[in-house]
DNA sequence: TTCACAAACGGAACACTGTTCCGTATCGTC
DNA sequence: GACGATACGGAACAGTGTTCCGTTTGTGAA
């Protein structure tokens, strides 16, 4: 995974292809988004597509190499912003911000997050791992202090958060972050009385 | 589109597949999603692909005239919560729960409604068209009586539920009927002071 | 009952995906 | 320069949706 792990230093032609395809992998993404044909990032990389598969046996694989980067960045964000804000929802709030900025300028991220498909297994489990540490320690120190409601779990505001962010890029009459104001706007208040959950 | 639509009436056979195919397309929707194989759907049906195609031009078309009924259902649930809830807010409430139980309970559905596919175009325009007018009215008549916020439109707020319901079928561990409850309850206060939207 | 023709059918064929596999080319080393 | 390991390329395969047209079937008229 990471660049310095032991083993023999790969070929030299090996390392220039990878880097070619992570830059030709974030164009095609760009342009078409996380489902860009592999063909065409191939090409663009111009390699076959066998090339691809070894250094990425899954798309998972090339679309976490394109990002890792970002997600780091976002990651590392929650507790500079625990540190600098001025309440811990205010926190909170903003780093779900900078989250959902960055899956709402990544044409079907959040759509390649929430698949079945197996190939994208991985990819979900990285931003899982990565981030909803992060995100638990901002919505525990907002529920220690008395911000929010503390019984919503880090997974399931992130996944919530992930949806909402899914085509956003598509329909302009959608705005996506309002409604993720909308949500954590709804963590700040009491659960109303479940008058509709014993049908 | 009804049944009723003038014109010379269709020959038996073509009838009984147009049947067949429906019932059809519901056992392999129920099994498989929404996405379910043309191939599949056709050989439940006992009939050749072409058929499909005939009946049912586009993929949207299918599932709309499969889940009609229970689109026109939710339509019409609307204007009777309203009457009989004691409050709007509650008829909102338990009319989006009923619309989320629906997406839930139909696998892929409300992925089907966000992807960009030009054939599920007609299906999303469907349910927006069918549904969106309903919501609005049990929005402005909360909104009216003071209990929510009046600035979120009916489309975003519909957008925002199915989106949240995607996915909610393959992992036990995501809630989505908790965080449409979330994003109903943002719609109770006044919108926070926007700290975070001037970056 | 038979006939003729419009309507409808079936499924082969095509286009476009992802994925695998192996003969060939290239790199690094001795 | 030669040799072995590494890596490459792209043909081939499998699974999608979609189209098209030769064949079959239903239906109304004779």
């Amino acid at each position: 995974m990471a660049e310095g792990t032991s083993g023999p230093r790969k070929r030299a032609d090996a390392r220039r292809n990878e880097q070619n395809l992570l830059e030709a992998a974030a164009a095609a993404f760009r342009a078409a988004g996380v489902d860009a044909p592999v063909r065409d990032i191939a090409t663009r990389a111009g390699v076959g597509v066998g090339t691809i598969y070894r250094h990425f046996p899954t798309r998972a694989d090339l679309i976490v190499a394109v990002y890792r980067h970002q997600v780091e960045a976002c990651a590392e964000a929650g507790p500079a912003l625990l540190a600098g804000s001025d309440s811990a929802h205010a926190a909170l709030r903003r780093w779900i911000d900078l989250f959902a900025d960055f899956l709402i300028t990544k044409h079907g991220l959040a759509g390649a997050l929430r698949s079945d498909d197996d190939a994208f297994r991985s990819l979900h489990a990285y931003f899982l791992d990565r981030l909803v540490p992060v995100c638990d320690r901002l919505l525990a120190a907002a529920a220690a202090a008395g911000e929010i409601r503390a019984d919503i779990p880090a997974l399931t505001l992130m996944h919530g958060v992930g949806n909402l962010c899914i085509g956003a890029d598509q329909d302009p009459r959608y705005d996506a972050r309002r409604l993720v104001g909308l949500l954590l706007a709804g963590l700040r208040v009491p659960e109303p009385p479940e008058q509709t959950r014993a049908y």
